[in-house]
DNA sequence: GGTAGATGGTACCGATTGGTTCGATCGACT
DNA sequence: AGTCGATCGAACCAATCGGTACCATCTACC
């Protein structure tokens, strides 16, 4: 979808415009799998435009990441909060929702670890550190409301399953692997917390 | 350390020297991160020759992860062998020699997946895919020893805690990553063989 | 209606890319 | 001694890269 021609009276529109298809087009090519040129045609806007909302192309990169990094932690989060209060059932969120993820045709892995692997640049790499620091402290509060022993050892070890979970699908293919999160998930939580509370 | 002048009598110890030295570059800078030339002088060999064994770059790069994903397996294949019959003591050793693959330096994540994130051609789709099905087997073998209820959804578990693992040891650091993966393979292990035996 | 700012389109820049070619050289084998 | 194949080093190629400059155009505001 192009940017409207001429001054919208909204230059903030047109960059979250360019944000929003440059998105989709850097996680579906990568980002060093099409070029500036090209980019913009996709994304519909003129060179100079792009160039005057973010620099460079790096910086283009980085806003996006950052842009797609508070998306899916809110995403993932809302799952949660929607679950109730139940750890085990805000477990079972976390993986359904990456499940309904893995599912979607364009699912490439996740675009903060694929980006980290390709872009050799600090920047990117304190962008994704911090993205899964979010996730980290997301679980960190469901291992925390759990009683686990150690919440953070159990945080870590959800995070590893999440971000495992992740690398499988993408390339070993969908089908499963959200249960197979989730089961291995709800184990782990079972097995760090030695006093079984009745549900209410 | 360069190739030897002249005909060495031995073109395929030319091949396995380039293959060897750009496996370490390419690992350390990315697969488009370092371009033909640069290549060529940091391994020590002339492009024509590079170009005579390889064909393409693309040639190259699946070269050399064929040949890494083949290294790896049969390192982590030695270390559970190494380990003895009982698949507790087995999953540990896996565990344990990739605690130490994260601690190296140079550890970036695992090459395999990087590559696949990087590089958009269906033969690196593949060569990776094949990775995860030998780690996939590996782990199913421990799986069936230990008897599992479902040796097949163990193992899938198994290689979401492996690949999470090295993500999060890339992005977060190595420090403990190791241990907190090996104390969820068990527990998962514990909860997938209900009846237990006792060790001999 | 006129001005100012945001934009599209395009030509353009130097640098770098993957890949080719050629002559000189070197070692092994006859 | 002489041939042959493997190699190096460097020149060279077209294509593409990220990035800049220029100008016509369009809209909002006065």
């Amino acid at each position: 979808m192009p940017v409207a021609k001429g001054s919208t009276i909204d230059p903030e529109r047109t960059r979250a415009t360019i944000l929003e298809a440059a998105t989709l087009v850097l996680y579906e090519r990568g980002l060093d799998g099409i070029g500036v040129t090209e980019l913009c045609a996709r994304v519909g806007v003129s060179k100079e435009t792009l160039y005057r909302h973010f620099g460079t192309k790096d910086g283009l990169v980085q806003a996006m990441l950052e842009a797609r990094s508070e998306r899916v932690s809110t995403w993932l989060a809302a799952a949660v909060a929607a679950a109730g209060d139940d750890p085990a059932d805000q477990l079972t969120a976390v993986f359904d929702a990456l499940q309904r993820w893995y599912d979607e045709p364009v699912f490439r892995g996740c675009a903060m670890m694929n980006a980290a692997a390709q872009h050799h640049v600090e920047a990117v790499r304190a962008i994704t550190a911090r993205h899964l620091g979010r996730y980290l402290e997301l679980l960190t509060g469901i291992a925390t409301r759990a009683g686990a022993a150690d919440p953070h050892v159990l945080a870590r070890q959800l995070l590893i399953l999440v971000e495992g979970a992740t690398v499988v699908a993408a390339h070993l293919g969908p089908s499963g692997t959200g249960e197979h999160g989730r089961r291995a998930a709800l184990a782990l939580l079972s097995a760090s917390t030695p006093d079984r509370r009745p549900r209410p």
